[in-house]
DNA sequence: TATGAATGAGACTTCATTCAT
DNA sequence: AATGAATGAAGTCTCATTCAT
């Protein structure tokens, strides 16, 4: 005889556990073939559950995408910690290494994300109100730990600064893609935490200057 | 009876905008949708062209968005010339500044091609080929200009600071699009053509201090 | 300990105060959309209740619609009695004046009984049944009626008569629909009443000259 | 060998055939099953040609719907005509039977017409228009048949006939789809055309009485 | 007296592509 | 140098209903 206590429980958990399986299953597809190329068929089979399940726990494919960027972009956040030991250079130097280390472990969100980007078109509003959002908040904790690296900025340089140095991020992130993983990412990541550094010091240099 | 010879030529000249007028309806929605949403029935609502005759040019659709591509990158590549004028820093921010402005001008080669190398199905072989092939060639064009302007690099320095530059463009692009436009992209562009001379010129004194 | 009995009746006051709120939404949704587009999902989401629930309280989608003409022809029925003064004339056209407030105060039962009339499929048997029978009860008492006022017609003329006040009743309140109430009802109904009243006065000559 | 000429008229006469048998299909099914109860998938079944076909020579439900009621209403329209011979009384009477025969032989036109006019969602909206358009034509050519044959109404007055004329015909129709039937039309139309006749006899005593 | 979760069937519509002319 | 017509496959999403709790 089943215990009807754990069958209970059981029960309320498969709900999460299914749209956990459901988001699983969305993430390595969009993964591979980007918004439109994921289709609910395909997550479908890959998930085991019906289609028409899937849209019990997701709206539709936007609501559906969105939380999959929505997901990536909390495990990539928790994956770097502002290192506080060694020089300022070093500093930023152990920052960019984490960061690129966790974008090479949680990749959906930014491939995701940076395809939506790349489309114009208004349609998946959720999924890409939600990459924003996450690259604000990534902006934010950027813009606070330079600006303890490197006191003396003006506003305006450090928003140029900060912007510079997600678009670095990013390009690099994208050049792994188009060279297949034929590019030594941490070495190029290393090489950028040295450009922003340099150029932070030019800068400051500049405003001494005046 | 009608001379067969100019119906001819006239008939060559009409394919000819047929095929011009199908690109330009391909490029402006590829740009605003990409590989998977742009959609045959849509081009050819745009260039007022039955889909049958948007298979009359094109093989497939692969062929059309590899067309595209190549035209947009053509044009691109017309763009920017390497100065020739004076200190290399200025001739390197010179040169940053023409990538920008033409990128800006012709921006469907950058979008779709970053579209297609972020996505990784295998099916847009060619307009994926198309892509990489053009990348390439750029990367040729940048490798020639650095080492002429910084001479001493080693090919692994080089090609580190080619990629590295490579993505700093595909990175400030994209934070254009990410931030609709309110990027100041030229500034931007500088700030990143510094960079890169800095980076070159700390690279060369390590070669130099071993 | 909580009162059982309080509580039972407690629930039994609930779980009709759910139905009434289900019948409220499936009344006002199919009044816009028909049998067919009144979907569970869409009185779910009306009457803030799980699609589940909707089942508990029906058998089926069919049966729930057969509810709502139920009530609102009992409510429909309630609003009009026969007047007791004046000339037959004058209490023709009174009747006439009730059904047509009544038509205005709770048209459900007409419209979706109209609609599902108008369809021919044989599975709303339930509701389809419901509306034929709302209607054989307002035929009867209204061949009652005009038996009173109008004596002396055979049985087939009577059942002619009855049958064309209907149609003018239906075909008037469809008016009403189709020109979105631009129609005087009230004037409309009077016309019918007057000709209903001269028709039956022809026929009753007829029977004379015979 | 085929004769190419007959061959080649054969192929742009398909389109036609194809878009008539669709016709045929959606009326078919229309009639028996509404609006909602009219899938693609029947009409395709039964036409037996391709879901994608029908969108090809229509935009969509709504299109094709308004399509089959432009085609009935057409050849409802056609099949009357205002008989020029006997008393007034019996124009009318004449007039009205052949209507009714109309009905009985096109009855997809008003059926259809009926139901989308008692929805009130405006998802329709080409069909709807479609049968407002056809209403108002038909309004006209009654409204220039009465006043030749009952001349003398005020302007009020005959809108007010002319409508109940109208919705006499549309309750009959009513009538017998309910009774499946069983309702002998012929008579009953006649019963209204005689009713319509002596209505307005008295609104011309009421003119000269005033 | 409910309800969270699920599901197979089917809704409308668009897809890339073909082919006879 | 085209194009009208067609088509099978697949797209997203909603349907009425069930069932364990």
């Amino acid at each position: 005889m089943t215990d009807p206590g754990r069958s209970k429980r059981r029960r309320r958990v498969d709900g999460e556990l299914s749209r956990e399986r459901i988001l699983d299953a969305a993430s390595e597809i969009a993964t591979e073939r980007g918004y439109e190329g994921t289709s609910i068929a395909l997550v479908s089979a890959k998930c085991e559950l019906p289609a028409s399940s899937i849209y019990w726990h997701f709206k539709n494919k936007d609501d559906l995408i969105a939380a999959v960027i929505e997901r990536s972009f909390a495990s990539w956040l928790n994956a770097w910690q502002v290192p506080d030991e060694g020089t300022a250079r070093e500093r930023v130097q152990g920052l960019a290494m984490q960061i690129a280390k966790a974008l090479l472990e949680s990749p959906d969100f930014i491939r995701l994300g940076l395809m939506l980007a790349l489309e114009r078109r208004p349609i998946e509003a959720r999924a890409r109100a939600m990459f924003i959002q996450a690259r604000t908040q990534a902006a934010a904790t950027l813009t606070q730990t330079l600006s303890e690296l490197t006191p003396g900025l003006t506003e305006t340089q450090m928003r140029q600064l900060v912007t510079y140095a997600i678009a670095g991020a990013d390009g690099l992130f994208i050049s792994n893609e188009v060279d297949d993983g034929a590019v030594d990412l941490i070495e190029l990541f290393d090489l950028h935490a040295n450009a922003l550094y340099s150029t932070a010091l030019r800068l400051l240099a500049e405003n001494a200057g005046r």
